[in-house]
DNA sequence: ATGCTGCATGGAC
DNA sequence: CGTCCATGCAGCA
């Protein structure tokens, strides 16, 4: 970043701060992040800046579903809704109460249909995915015990031989999951995934993209470390399970989820919870 | 030679 | 016939 001496912060314009007191904030257009002073950043942290600094700003809408207002199309808030099919927005905690819901409702009705949710795939691996789904879901209550986790299942996969490549150390996350519950990276030329386990160690993974002719491939990188750890093999199934809380970490705005690994051959389960940063 | 990155190809649906 | 994605592989460090 900035290799002056002094930096102001890109806010409020502030440079009476230490160097070190500087936070990231929202990732710019050139892919750095704004640098803010350590008021500013606390209120981004806490998810009220916008609300803070932007009150007079055009944008300002209502959530078609709880109502709350969101400043829309705006950098900072970008990531905190998304766009409905008959317009209007939806904020993005409505988002995941909706997709718990209707999951559940699933779930309840029909086992077969359960199956078919978890993996388009109608080819026997289905029924070994629905084998695993009861541990799934007592993963899922222990999370929601949690008051500060609501756990949202955002995509299933079991792992193919390259996904459990050493060498490519890399998972390639179906189009439509990626489009529709993880970060929107156009432009981006990455964006770093951190991640911490149980045991408090971190991992850090990349999410990009690669052009298919007119679509993309959506993959996480730098996956070895974590691949080695807990031993992924073709087979194993894969769970990311966002949590949707908004955390305090040293890049700003995260959104928590956590990674729920099964192991098909010892049928031990590892988690991983961890965060995004935008 | 070796590993990594990103694109190309082709099978499955 | 179009899209998705698992895998192959060229090009580069």
């Amino acid at each position: 970043m900035a290799s002056s001496s002094r930096i102001s912060c890109f806010q409020c314009q502030d440079s009476s701060s230490a160097l070190d007191h500087f936070k990231n904030g929202w990732r710019l257009r050139s892919g750095d992040h704004a640098q803010l002073c350590p008021r500013c950043s606390s209120v981004y942290e806490e998810g009220r800046f916008c609300e803070t600094f932007h009150l007079n700003h055009e944008g300002w809408r209502d959530c078609e579903s709880c109502g709350k207002l969101v400043h829309c199309g705006c950098i900072v808030s970008f990531n905190n809704h998304l766009l409905l099919d008959f317009g209007g927005i939806i904020c993005m905690e409505c988002s995941r109460l909706n997709f718990l819901l209707a999951r559940n409702r699933c779930l309840s009705i029909d086992p077969d249909i359960r199956a078919r949710e978890l993996n388009q795939d109608p080819s026997g691996q289905a029924a070994v995915e629905a084998q695993l789904w009861p541990r799934v879901d007592l993963q899922l209550q222990q999370l929601s015990r949690n008051p500060k986790a609501t756990a949202t299942p955002l995509f299933e996969k079991i792992l193919t031989a390259s996904d459990a490549d050493l060498k490519l150390a890399r998972l390639i996350i179906p189009k439509r999951c990626a489009e529709t519950f993880f970060p929107d990276i156009s432009g981006l030329n990455e964006l770093r995934i951190k991640i911490q386990d149980m045991e408090g160690n971190e991992w850090e993974f990349q999410y990009r993209y690669w052009l298919n002719g007119g679509s993309r491939i959506y993959v996480l990188e730098g996956l070895r470390d974590i691949m080695v750890s807990k031993k992924w093999q073709p087979g194993d199934i894969d769970y990311v399970l966002s949590s949707g809380t908004r955390g305090k970490g040293d890049n700003g705005i995260e959104k928590e989820y956590c990674w729920l690994s099964i192991s098909q051959e010892s049928n031990t389960e590892g988690n991983v919870k961890g965060s995004w940063t935008m």
